[in-house]
DNA sequence: AGCTGTACCTGCAGGC
DNA sequence: TGCCTGCAGGTACAGC
């Protein structure tokens, strides 16, 4: 479910609300969950501080003081819900985290695709190394973009929208309304670009994730903040989910396909 | 190297 | 009502 805004959207809700808490106890209820040994968790992290809240693509890291970082991929269901206090548990929590003021962190998820590891150093977290750069960095710049797509000048721009190792953060529904603010046909090779399109699906990037984190995310089922509320992205959709309804712009039914196995949604008037 | 299909899970919508 | 199929915001991995 959650990509860069859903993600960033947690993050700052958590960064409000779990900055100096110590943790009093971890309870592990579907160990696979965790990518380290449960009981080696649950020893290890009682005492340690939450010092910052970070982000880095579509993962969530809580820094822990004195050493150590928690890495939560949430893939397709995760949710990190903070609470004040105890309370009856929804389906599908698998991790509760204690802390020594008696509120919680839960670890809630339907698929089960979702995980949680620990690591002392950033350095040993392989699944960061590989990640290509955040969108919204200033430093990241139409060279670069430029510089990394030409790498893969017979790949389709959706396929490469979505590769994390390319520019992390992006997933399946910002992919899709970024491509139609660009006008670009998602089925595009990257060689067929032209240097302006490229620099429109750039701005197009940035603009669209910038005004998701400002809407708090898109919910389309199960996406929910660390608080439970929903996000308010979802009602300004163009494309993703409006199969057969009329392009905002020109009227023309959206048309959805499958490209990489994902359903893809674009206008075939405005997106050429 | 880079593509495709499959696997990991549960839940839901739609067709019959 | 209920059974069956396919699909869902993600990614890792096998096999070509």
């Amino acid at each position: 479910m959650p990509e860069l805004p859903e993600v960033e959207t947690i993050r700052q809700g958590l960064s409000s609300k779990l900055i100096g808490k110590v943790i009093r106890k971890v309870n592990i209820f579907l160990s696979k969950i965790s990518r380290n040994n449960p009981q080696k968790l649950q020893c290890l992290l009682p005492g340690l501080e939450i010092e910052k809240v970070d982000r880095r693509g579509k993962f969530l890291i809580l820094k822990l003081k004195p050493q150590g970082f928690l890495l939560f991929h949430l893939k397709m269901s995760g949710q990190l819900i903070y609470l004040r206090d105890n309370q009856p548990l929804a389906k599908h929590t698998h991790i509760i985290f204690e802390f020594t003021d008696d509120s919680q962190l839960r670890y809630i998820d339907i698929r089960q695709f979702g995980y949680l590891k620990y690591v002392k150093s950033l350095k040993q977290a392989k699944e960061l190394s590989s990640l290509g750069p955040e969108p919204l960095d200033k430093t990241f710049t139409l060279l670069q973009f430029k510089n990394r797509l030409a790498k893969r000048p017979r790949s389709k721009i959706k396929q490469l929208l979505l590769d994390q190792s390319l520019v992390s953060g992006i997933g399946n529904i910002y992919a899709d309304e970024i491509l139609f603010w660009a006008g670009i046909n998602p089925q595009r090779k990257v060689d067929s670009l032209t240097e302006t399109e490229i620099e429109k699906i750039l701005a197009s990037a940035k603009k669209i994730l910038k005004e998701a984190i400002k809407e708090r995310g898109t919910s389309i089922s199960l996406y929910v903040d660390h608080l439970n509320k929903r996000g308010n992205y979802a009602d300004k959709l163009c494309v993703y989910g409006r199969e057969g309804l009329p392009c905002p712009k020109c009227k023309t039914p959206i048309k959805k396909i499958k490209l990489s196995g994902r359903g893809t949604h674009y206008c075939p008037a405005c997106q050429l």
